[in-house]
DNA sequence: GAGTGGTCTAGACCACTAT
DNA sequence: TAGTGGTCTAGACCACTCG
């Protein structure tokens, strides 16, 4: 006796809680349904707070729960497979109800952006922001880049920011002739105003995805959507609108 | 007087943290320097050492920074943009050599691997296993799962697991007609044997990419493969082989 | 106001890497 | 063996939601 396990490779506690539960939530939970508090869970396995959260995170992480404040935790649906394909070729805002316009204004790119638009980062360009819903919920808040020189119409309108201003760039986007488009995918953590629009809390993990849209040999303009990582998963049909299943 | 600060909103100590931590890494570090270490980092702003390991952590997820047990902290270079676009329109492991086939076995799929293969959890099915480099870095690992009805001209042959058995399969793989694929995109965490490969801790923060490969009106094979999200960018050219910057 | 998750502290010890 | 990041504890207080 003495040893109190024969672990050569001993597990982290958090990890081992972290199958633990999850093989739990997948047994004895349903689908919405609320987990203990963090407190008694912790006191039911025998950790420290700080360890149980640690678990819960993971599985956070991972889409099988959510957190919320006040609220409590509960057991999250699968998650929602939302269609990024390119196969459409066509520019942001044709014919969709997916993405809804929220508001526009004047402004500058930030200098990542400004790289990819090939301009300078003191260059005008037009902000459009946009949110995309999914049943009901958020799941996507989209900054959309078009430099004043792509949409050389636009110059004399002075309308203050606001969604119409935001649906005249966008119609004088359209007029332009796509010449394709390309898009990465990248891990990132929620900027205060994407959390809020969608009510995670900043910091929250995103998949941030940014499209740079072509056209006449140069770039007309470039999106940078932030997608809930939680609930969300990317899917890129190929196929015809192949879906995958959950 | 007497309020010490006038914010409204008060923001949490981490996030500030964060953000000054990263200017500091834009203006003062080159990539590949060493950072002071996290006890002194938490000595010099003043905070207990979790609350600074929370800023590091977020850093580290947006990829700027890479922390190494028994090293230290490192500012992190630009992320890689892999390719993972679906273009090509060809089976796994042709006239590849971004992929390096490890091994492969008999086995069978988790149970989410079965349903988009369309079998049951039983049915016997290869299980190839093969890594990604990238300029001499793993950055990803897969498992390639192949049910052995798709591939009959496999079925007398007994190597055992390897290599040349893993070759096996994709040739066998390629003999048939691709139709199409589709491809999701997830955040997930690091298995304890991905993260051996990617030279990670388990439960590091990964891109998960699930591949399903079309034949004759059925899928005749998933794959599903797990990006490093601290060092990878996902790129899907669109129009011919555009690069994204940097 | 009661109850929840979120933040923060000041320690301790462990696993790993380099010298 | 010294120094690093990783894990863990036992508290405390705060911000938020809801009855």
């Amino acid at each position: 006796m003495g040893t109190t396990q024969l672990e050569s490779v001993p597990e982290p506690k958090y990890w081992h809680l972290k199958t633990v539960i999850g093989e739990a939530l997948d047994s004895d939970f349903a689908v919405g349904e609320i987990l203990p508090n963090e407190r008694e869970l912790a006191a039911r396995f025998g950790v420290a707070r700080a360890t149980l959260r640690q678990a819960l995170e993971q599985l956070e992480l991972e889409g099988r729960l959510q957190r919320r404040r006040g609220v409590g935790t509960t057991v999250a649906p699968p998650r929602v497979g939302v269609d990024v394909s390119t196969t459409q070729h066509t520019w942001p805002g044709v014919g969709e109800d997916t993405w809804q316009s929220v508001d526009s204004a004047a402004g500058t790119a930030p200098a990542a952006v400004a790289r990819l638009l090939e301009i300078t980062a003191d260059e005008p360009v037009h902000v459009v922001r946009r949110l995309r819903v999914t049943e009901g919920q958020p799941v996507a808040a989209e900054l959309l880049y078009v430099p004043s020189g792509s949409v050389p119409g636009l110059g004399a309108v002075e309308v203050p920011g606001g969604v119409d201003r935001a649906r005249s760039v966008l119609r004088e986007l359209q007029r332009l002739a796509l010449d394709g488009q390309d898009r990465s995918v990248e891990l990132g953590s929620a900027r205060a105003d994407d959390a809020r629009e969608l009510d995670r809390l900043p910091g929250a993990p995103v998949l941030v995805v940014t499209t740079r849209y072509l056209s006449e040999g140069g770039t007309a303009a470039v999106s940078v959507a932030t997608y809930r990582a939680d609930t969300c998963k990317l899917t890129f049909g190929d196929s015809g609108e192949m879906v995958m299943a959950s």
